[in-house]
DNA sequence: TGTCCGATATCCT
DNA sequence: GGATATCGGACAT
């Protein structure tokens, strides 16, 4: 089942968490493409030096961080990455979580094991930029029943991050599900 | 209008 | 561990 609204707009840190083991799906061209996913980094402006967001900064590339929960946050990296997020907790709130990887139920045997690769085993680009995971056609997330135990979850220091100094990049905001 | 550089992936040693 | 491809956004000029 789809889930709805109030989930995503629960605190960042916890949408993070429970994202593990959800079901990300996309609707391409008649088929169906899915992934458990398995590893989630959370983001939280202003405060956070490794934000987009960091003291309320506010343009074109990252206005949809203000919206609030359930929304797309993506962007190219590197001329060539794109990278997907989930908007979290409440409007003009500027966080999000960013999906690392995910396991391919549509295709299996091969690893999506990095943001840039989950957006190409997706067939994400730009033009989801702003997309609602609540009601869009081609993008949503699932519950699912997927048994993983709670030892299973560790947290870590975000990745790709260094620029942001000691404090924020090593708080433990990213989650991994391990041995999935 | 110009310069800088990144929330990566991949190949190299 | 290190190099680097590749390009649009951010910001200074």
């Amino acid at each position: 089942m789809r889930l709805k609204r109030e989930f995503f707009i629960q605190p960042t840190l916890k949408v993070a968490q429970d994202l593990l083991g959800k079901i990300l799906v996309r609707s391409n061209q008649g088929k169906l493409i899915k992934g458990i996913i398995t590893e989630t980094e959370a983001y939280i402006g202003p405060k956070d030096k490794a934000s987009h967001s960091y003291k309320n900064k506010f343009t074109q590339r990252n206005i949809v961080e203000y919206f609030l929960g359930g929304f797309c946050y993506i962007y190219l990296v590197y001329g060539m990455y794109w990278q997907l997020n989930i908007t979290t907790f409440l409007a003009n709130k500027p966080e999000c979580v960013l999906i690392r990887a995910v396991f391919p139920i549509s295709k299996r045997k091969i690893l999506v094991d990095g943001p840039g690769k989950v957006c190409q085993y997706f067939k994400l680009d730009g033009s989801f930029f702003g997309e609602d995971l609540v009601t869009s056609k081609r993008i949503w997330v699932e519950d699912g029943k997927i048994s993983f135990k709670e030892s299973q979850i560790k947290r870590k220091p975000r990745v790709g991050i260094d620029y942001a100094g000691r404090y924020w990049s090593r708080i433990k905001w990213r989650f991994v599900v391990e041995n999935f």
